[in-house]
DNA sequence: TCATTGGATGAAGGATTCTTCAGGTTTGGA
DNA sequence: TCCAAACCTGAAGAATCCTTCATCCAATGA
């Protein structure tokens, strides 16, 4: 039950006035730092207030707990990625199968690497925080941009199908957090993007060549 | 500084007669259920000592602490997959790359599927109790015994690099992880598998395909 | 047989943490 | 200006948890 897993974690109420906006808005960077500062072991509401600077119970007037706050933030990061993801196929349709696969892998990496911060600070929490559920829903968006873009591809008649494009994103997600586990250099980042694109380009071609030809 | 982080999960007393040996075992095979029933956050060394028939004393006669005794499950669990996965790159030496490829990571699939609730529990708890340091010397481990298999392909002069495999590497542990979190049929999991197959045999063929011919 | 060492017990101290709520402050419109 | 709504505060209740240690039981070998 996804949905009942998602309900609890929504927002207690939503600010109206600009001085609450700001609030909320720290909170959730704050959130962010102690999670990388102190662990998601040592992540405390009383923590995360005092590095925003408010009180606990101003926290608790926007999360009605400290899972939704979590949640909230994972929430804001998966999302943020998977739109710039469906941007890049969106504008990569219409093209060759390895120059989409391309544009889309280093879309991904490049929104995942924006805020490496979020990202690593969040692999320590998903599995507590209805992780799974939400990974469940943003993995189909993801399936969807991909395969409308694959089908308009301009050198392949059958596209993958679904389980090949699954089994492309876990490895994406997989090989995108050990990248960002390891904290890289700017030149390892390159690097392992131009290899994470040959490893998605040569996959897909591999799972397209069944049939055609 | 991954030894210094690691020493401070050593176990604090080796079993000597059968009796606590028995103990032992099913100390860390309650932490897996617990792990399993009640998620990482209601990880309690309580109810560790509970489930397994002992009280907590015990538990602590063994383990310094809470993450040493999850420290301890995750070590066994990862050496143990990674022996078969360097027994498999073994047994695959002198053989086209392909076969290779398809060896290695059907060994590395059943490894894990092998006991498949213990992989799911530690996903949970990896990155709280010292993971990442040790899925470094994992890695390398894993890596090492690939190299030494790519070496002797009969059908390539030269093998996929460091970086290439280590991103094979994250890419397996990604993909795997999204197939044991859907706790999946046993017609699905042989699918993923064919699937996680081909990715590495494409990805690897095409890592090598740069310079020779 | 019996002393010695290994093994097991579980109540309780010490420390955190989550969350609430009664009461104060600020804002924005009438 | 003034008031109602929005916001903020932070001490404290309630609930766990981790870990220790004084004490007792079991095994082993001399």
């Amino acid at each position: 039950m996804p949905a009942n897993v998602l309900v609890a974690f929504e927002p207690r109420k939503t600010p109206l006035q600009a001085r609450s906006t700001v609030t909320v808005e720290a909170i959730c960077e704050a959130a962010i730092q102690v999670l990388l500062s102190h662990g998601a072991e040592r992540f405390t509401t009383t923590r995360v207030a005092a590095r925003a600077g408010v009180s606990v119970g101003t926290l608790y007037q926007y999360y009605p707990n400290k899972q939704s706050l979590l949640f909230a933030v994972f929430e804001h990061h998966m999302n943020n990625v998977v739109a710039k993801t469906e941007v890049a196929c969106a504008r990569a349709c219409h093209k060759p199968l390895a120059e989409m696969v391309r544009e889309m892998v280093e879309a991904y990496v490049d929104a995942k690497m924006e805020r490496a911060d979020i990202s690593v600070a969040l692999y320590q929490v998903s599995a507590n925080v209805g992780g799974p559920a939400l990974i469940k829903r943003i993995t189909q968006r993801s399936r969807k941009a991909l395969e409308s873009m694959l089908q308009t591809a301009t050198d392949t008649q059958s596209p993958p199908d679904k389980f090949a494009i699954d089994t492309m994103l876990a490895a994406m997600a997989g090989a995108m957090r050990s990248l960002l586990e390891a904290s890289p250099s700017s030149a390892t980042i390159r690097q392992s993007r131009d290899q994470l694109v040959l490893l998605c380009q040569s996959y897909m071609a591999a799972a397209t060549a069944k049939s055609p030809r």
